[in-house]
DNA sequence: CGTAAAAGTTCACCTTAAGTTCTATGGACG
DNA sequence: CGTCCATAGAACTTAAGGTGAACTTTTACG
């Protein structure tokens, strides 16, 4: 899986990380590995990250993370460890065997969601699914609702579609959101606010558009990432 | 993942949190870091939002919340841990580290794949997805595609989604595979087999069905899951 | 409720640190 | 003897960090 010189960089990062803290930096690497030039650490680092053994933030100083040693996790069943809060606890516990990071979160799943016409509540969680970091803003709440019907299948989305959805009371024009209407119908549609009204449009040509007053819906979330099995 | 002043600035965070209960103001902790100007806390403080330490209301005093500490976890990154297969850790470790299972897993995204028309290459893997457990059938390798073109686009398969490949080499009727066709050319359609020949069915009207030989085609995959960000 | 203090934001300017890219070199190998 | 490939080297581009000042928004208080 690795080459030697693969193996001794990633290990390199590894203590450097655990002794300092902070991630060396490519001159850094360089020196320790007794190379002249840093583009050699350049392409050792690329090559580590092919094989996801580390995480990196292209361009930006020092953010490479090591995500999982050789040898290491590679099943789809995983353990996490999830600090209260604060207090980083470095070591894993004691009967731990490998370790993996997986970018990626478990979010609840609220409920259905009829894509097309009305209803269907946000109300107990049925169960959870995990959603890759990527699909999530960073700040912000977000949940998980399953989509009941065809209505917005020319956008994509289709009957039975776990979609994500960012917890936000605003929307811009364009914007899938989850909108409550009259106070109770929640209803996934394309928003668009059209000279003091707002329009829901359904993504179906079968379903009409409605054009609601301001006051009669209320912007619940915000669609940012859909989820498929089949 | 971070840079030293970065760490340094998280960590006084941290431990203000902690002793007064309300996180520092931009002056504080340019005080606290022997800084002259508080504008070059706002860039650290960005530069921790964007990596995923902490979360921050904009224009709100004080409004600083840390998400998670280096190595530990928490949020969209998670330290998952694998344990052997027996025994997880029942008994609350020490310090209040709560364990959460992750049902997903990092898969590679081998490159593009034009979903209409032919060609693009399954090559070199460019980044990293995670993919929900529930997408992956246990048994089998599976590996990640970016989606070009709109050619399956009834399918509700859109531009530039992430489709989860299964490693197989055959194929039911209406599976959404895939295919290498000519030994060339790799494909994502929809297949179907009739009276000896394949078929390879686009889900977009501007788009011929091919029908082709057995010995044309070669199956590489079956689409198990899709994902896609907004 | 209005206003002043506190807190956060932005900009311009600068220096240094770090990452990226491209081309050249030299050895291993068939 | 040419190909492959890791290393070297340097040029280049961008990010990080620091400073000071002006400016806007919040928040607290009389």
């Amino acid at each position: 899986m690795l080459t030697r010189k693969q193996l001794e960089l990633l290990e390199l990062i590894d203590a450097r990380v655990k002794r300092d803290g902070v991630p060396p930096s490519f001159d850094e690497m360089k020196d320790a590995l007794n190379l002249r030039s840093k583009s050699g650490i350049h392409r050792l680092i690329t090559a580590l990250e092919e094989r996801g053994f580390i995480r990196r933030l292209p361009h930006r100083a020092r953010a490479i993370e090591v995500v999982r040693m050789p040898g290491g996790a590679d099943a789809a069943h995983v353990a996490t460890v999830i600090d209260g809060g604060a207090q980083a606890q470095p070591q894993a516990p004691r009967n731990a065997i490998k370790v993996q990071q997986i970018h990626a979160l478990e979010l609840p799943v609220m409920g259905r969601i009829a894509a097309g016409t009305p209803i269907e509540a946000i109300s107990e969680i049925s169960h959870h699914v995990a959603v890759p970091g990527s699909m999530l803003s960073g700040n912000g709440e977000h949940y998980a609702l399953e989509v009941h019907g065809d209505s917005m299948i020319e956008a994509g989305i289709n009957d039975g579609d776990i979609v994500v959805i960012r917890e936000q009371t605003t929307a811009d024009n364009g914007d899938i959101v989850v909108a409550l209407v009259e106070g109770l119908e929640a209803t996934l549609k394309r928003f668009r606010r059209m000279r003091g009204m707002i329009a829901l449009e359904a993504a179906n040509p079968a379903y009409e558009t409605r054009v609601l007053r301001d006051d009669q819906v209320k912007v619940q979330g915000r669609l940012v990432g859909l989820i498929r099995s089949y």
